[in-house]
DNA sequence: GAGTGGTCTAGACCACCCT
DNA sequence: GGGTGGTCTAGACCACTCC
């Protein structure tokens, strides 16, 4: 039968469906067998069986739809470099990939989240502009910036179509600075709509501020993705150019 | 009563709960009413409660303690330089905080896990040292670094004992580069037990890669953090030196 | 209509903590 | 002993999908 190592069931039924899973004894793809039949086999309650699919389901190595089964998701994840000057259109061709962008909604809001004070965001309105990008065809960013409220109408759905990087090279403007705070997250509201991912789901978020030659220009913004569609690398170098002694 | 947007209880009940949480309404390190009362209060079951009160675990701002009852959670987070070559007890000090580090075990392991992969890691066996790192007394990273087998146990106790780039440093070695993988992931096994986190509880990971002057001598590992208790930032340059065109 | 997963409940039992 | 949260169960109902 099954594993038994610990004491409490539900536990022991995840480790054993872990097990299977990463064994490829259920493959990716497929359906696993119905809770009714996990429940005859594993000699616990059906309910212990959906309890310990549940738990396994923010380990992103299951995906159950109601009516349909418990199926065994394939993961692809996706790495960006950190650096937002290499963050474009260009950029993920170039990694073989086909970006796309779809605009959710633009407003005018202040920053609220509690999350972005190390960035020391302004207290007045701006710009919001949120969207979905796309990498062949699936969705791994979920993004949020702040634009400063002088923009004209024509350069705000630049915003909204292209990279950030790319919608400030096409106004001519330059970064001086890019401040990174980079922090995992449940998921958010959005999140969880955008990627159907279930409460709770582990996400990377990337809050930055982005300040350009242009003293009363500047970007704030946070990305979210799901942890097991993106991982962002990062490149040092062997010594700090500013001592911070 | 409480909220009723929803049509799922167990949702609403998470909703309202979280809604007083944030609102001040349950005081951070007071108890929750029992599930009891909030099941009277509610006018659903005590399971519901529970159900509601377990899917908030992964958010970080409950912890339920079995026998004493349901609490809010202080949160304060440590921010950190993503620089390994400012990551240091030295920089510790700076930042007013008191680290520490406890060494959890050495053993002889290769690199098996495949979140390493995009680092290009060697197949041999290496000397894996693995140790949990604490500021002011609480435990906010647990690290497993693997090292070059060509080291006198002198030395290995060094890496047990201080920061990588301190040891490093002691030893005299100079980075010639640092690659750095940053994710989020589900708590593994290890912290769970380090941070006594729920079982999917979001963590921030940072896999690295360190490179040095002697050819031979390179160093890689990951440190996993529980989401509220560390976040990392980074300051990039105007313009990268490198063109990756 | 038969099968699927999701919700909700009442009730029982346990281990734990405090007095 | 009386409180707490955690587990497990049987059984009922629902919405959904597929045939």
């Amino acid at each position: 039968m099954a594993a038994q190592t610990g004491t409490v069931l539900h536990e022991n039924v995840r480790e054993e469906i872990m097990r299977r899973v990463r064994s490829g004894e259920y493959e990716v793809g497929q359906a696993l067998p119905s809770t009714a039949s996990l429940s005859e086999e594993f000699g616990v309650s059906a309910i212990t069986i959906k309890r310990a699919l549940r738990d396994l389901q923010p380990t992103g190595i299951l995906r159950s739809v109601p009516g349909l089964g418990t199926f065994v998701r394939e993961h692809r994840r996706f790495i960006r470099d950190l650096d937002f000057s290499l963050t474009s259109h260009a950029d993920a061709l170039r990694l073989g990939l086909e970006p796309s962008i779809s605009l959710v909604s633009l407003t005018r809001e202040k920053i609220v989240d509690p999350a972005f004070d190390p960035l020391e965001p302004p207290g007045h309105l701006m710009l919001c502009v949120r969207k979905i990008i796309f990498a062949d065809r699936t969705p791994i960013m979920y993004d949020t910036s702040y634009l400063p409220r002088s923009l004209d109408d024509a350069v705000v759905e630049e915003f909204g179509e292209k990279f950030i990087g790319d919608a400030l090279r096409a106004r001519g403007t330059k970064f001086t600075r890019t401040k990174l705070l980079i922090d995992a997250a449940p998921a958010s509201e959005q999140a969880r709509e955008t990627f159907t991912i279930p409460n709770g789901y582990p996400t990377l978020r990337r809050l930055y501020r982005l300040d350009t030659t242009d003293k009363s220009f500047c970007v704030y913004g946070v990305t979210e993705s799901p942890f097991d569609r993106l991982a962002c690398m990062v490149e040092l170098d062997a010594e700090p150019k500013k001592s911070r002694r």
